[in-house]
DNA sequence: CGGTAATTCTGGATGTTCCC
DNA sequence: GGGAACATCCAGAATTACCG
């Protein structure tokens, strides 16, 4: 019967959830020992006369194993919607978080873009300021040389033209040429209004008397030339820069020179590259649900990874650009279609089920399906492939070799394989007569059971571990999904089990552990006793009439 | 509260299709 | 052709709603 246990089972009508344990786990009690009356089985009674021909005796177990698969697909769809469901809501939960994370990273990142953009236009004005005044003093200095036929003040002594031309970061001509020890034939002089052909060595054509009217701004500029110069080595520290205000090597003047227009530029092109490439971002998609058009969000970065240019942003802030790899578990998991084992015109069987790498408990690989197919809970939580992305089993598996019945080594056990008890280990071993099916299928079977997410795993383990028994153990890479060779018990006594944490068996072997069918029955029972926490979880129309109890209440 | 019809659930019987 | 799988129909038992 495909629903026997659910039917057989007596229901306990309440239970108290003990949670004075100290290790903080629930243990469901039966407030009493109720005995419900069984419910007979509505329906059309199973005949107990046997069929005429076996034609119909054929028919009647065929359609009995169809019904029952039927039903079994029909569970498993269920469970696996279940399954679907709860992980889109965690994966909303994780989405949402990381949403609002980024968000305020948006917005951090945007009042540093603006206050960055702001002292770029204070840079940008200060610069054109200066320009400024450098042409206005070099239309000044023309007008002195044509006009009066003077030389600028700047070309009067050598050691301040050249400390001056020096800090604006150019040489002059003149001086660049004359040496200190040089005579010049003529000396320039400074246009005097009391000496119509001045003398150079007259009063007036000192430097300090004219210093103080025209080095003034000279000064400033020169200042104010360190404050570019000393913003702009902050800026490219990487770069040489050549003592002028031209630094291609080509230039010597402060005229308009490729070089500067390309200075000039680079400010506003390193906003600009930030700019273009955040709304490259934002017009490649905005589809997650979650961001706007004019924000940031992770679904653009995650969708095209590419658009972002990284080293631009990581070279503003390598350190505050924080990286988010969203990886939910609801990643949308092609499930390749069933193929027809002659790939045309063979009909596949209704029922059959092909169940998905979640609902298994296994991890899919590249291909998008189960790349685990074969494996098997070694029932070791330290040592499997299986559990060890399925939560049900590591805890039930943890549980089980957690259980003090057996951490008891076993004396009569040729292998020294710490057996579940030696009781079982003597009498349950390869011969016993007693059904028995492997851990892998025990908690596969458990799992399978709807209330196993309600049940209490320590009293489940409790359960099987009374039933099972060490049958020996396989050596080999468990996780490697290759055949393991099977030892016999007394091929192991010669092996040393001592020194590993999980029953003595070193990494890569794993115990094979026999578990009673007995024992799988009555932890199912257990599960048939497991009121759900949340009835909501039942899905619509499943026997809801059934659950009504016959004793009237 | 008892009777009754409607509904639901379950299983058997039969026919069809497809594969080996 | 035999057998398996499936769809469909039908019967039987239990449950439920309704009414007098």
């Amino acid at each position: 019967m495909v629903n026997g246990p659910q039917r057989v089972a007596a229901k306990p009508l309440a239970v108290i959830k003990d949670t004075s344990s100290s290790a903080g786990k629930v243990f469901a009690k039966p407030s009493k020992e109720w005995v419900i009356p069984e419910r007979t089985k509505p329906g059309r009674k199973i005949s107990e006369d046997e069929p005429d021909n076996k034609r119909q005796s054929q028919n009647r177990l065929s359609q009995r194993a169809h019904r029952a698969r039927k039903t079994d697909y029909i569970s498993t769809l269920e469970e696996k919607l279940r399954q679907y469901e709860a992980d889109e809501i965690h994966s909303n939960v994780r989405l949402q978080e990381v949403a609002r994370a980024l968000k305020a990273d948006n917005e951090r990142l945007k009042v540093e873009n603006g206050e960055m953009r702001a002292e770029v236009e204070e840079l940008k004005r200060l610069n054109k300021e200066l320009k400024a005044q450098a042409a206005e003093k070099r239309g000044e200095m023309k007008l002195w040389k044509t006009d009066s036929a003077l030389t600028p003040p700047l070309a009067r002594s050598p050691a301040a033209a050249s400390s001056s031309a020096t800090r604006l970061g150019r040489t002059s001509r003149t001086n660049s040429q004359a040496s200190p020890g040089d005579v010049p034939a003529r000396r320039e002089t400074i246009a005097c209004p009391i000496c119509p052909d001045p003398d150079p060595d007259c009063p007036c054509q000192k430097p300090s008397a004219i210093g103080s009217t025209s080095s003034a701004p000279l000064a400033a500029l020169s200042m104010a030339a360190k404050v570019v110069e000393g913003h702009e080595q902050a800026q490219y520290p990487h770069e040489t820069r050549i003592d002028n205000p031209g630094h291609c090597g080509v230039c010597r003047t402060d005229a308009e020179c490729l070089c500067r227009v390309l200075d000039d530029n680079r400010q506003d092109n390193e906003v600009q590259i930030v700019e273009n490439s955040i709304e490259g971002v934002e017009r490649h998609n905005d589809a997650c649900g979650l961001c706007t058009s004019a924000s940031f969000c992770a679904c653009k970065v995650e969708t095209s990874p590419q658009t972002l240019p990284n080293e631009t942003l990581s070279h503003h802030r390598p350190a505050q650009h924080s990286s988010v790899v969203i990886r939910t578990s609801t990643q949308a998991v092609s499930l390749p279609l069933k193929k027809n084992k002659a790939g045309h015109g063979i009909k596949a069987k209704i029922w059959d089920f092909v169940p998905s790498p979640m609902a298994s408990g296994l991890s899919t690989s590249d291909d998008g399906f189960a790349s685990r197919a074969t494996a098997e809970c070694s029932g070791d939580p330290s040592n499997c492939e299986v559990c060890k992305d399925d939560s049900f089993g590591q805890e039930f598996c943890a549980q089980l070799y957690a259980d003090p019945t057996i951490t008891k080594p076993c004396d009569d056990c040729p292998g020294n394989c710490m057996s579940i008890s030696a009781l079982l280990c003597s009498d349950g071993g390869e011969g016993s007569s007693e059904s028995s099916m492997t851990a892998d299928q025990a908690w596969k079977t458990l799992k399978a059971h709807p209330n196993s997410r309600f049940a209490p795993l320590a009293l489940l383990a409790d359960v099987v571990a009374k039933h099972t028994t060490c049958v020996g153990h396989e050596a080999g890479p468990s996780f490697s999904g290759q055949s393991i060779s099977s030892t016999a018990p007394s091929q192991m006594a010669s092996r040393d089990f001592g020194s590993s944490p999980t029953f003595g068996l070193s990494r890569g072997s794993r115990r094979r552990l026999k578990v009673e069918t007995s024992g799988v029955r009555d932890a199912l029972r257990m599960l048939d006793e497991v009121m759900p926490s949340n009835q909501g979880d039942e899905p619509e129309g499943f026997n809801v009439k059934r659950r009504k109890l016959s004793n009237g209440s």
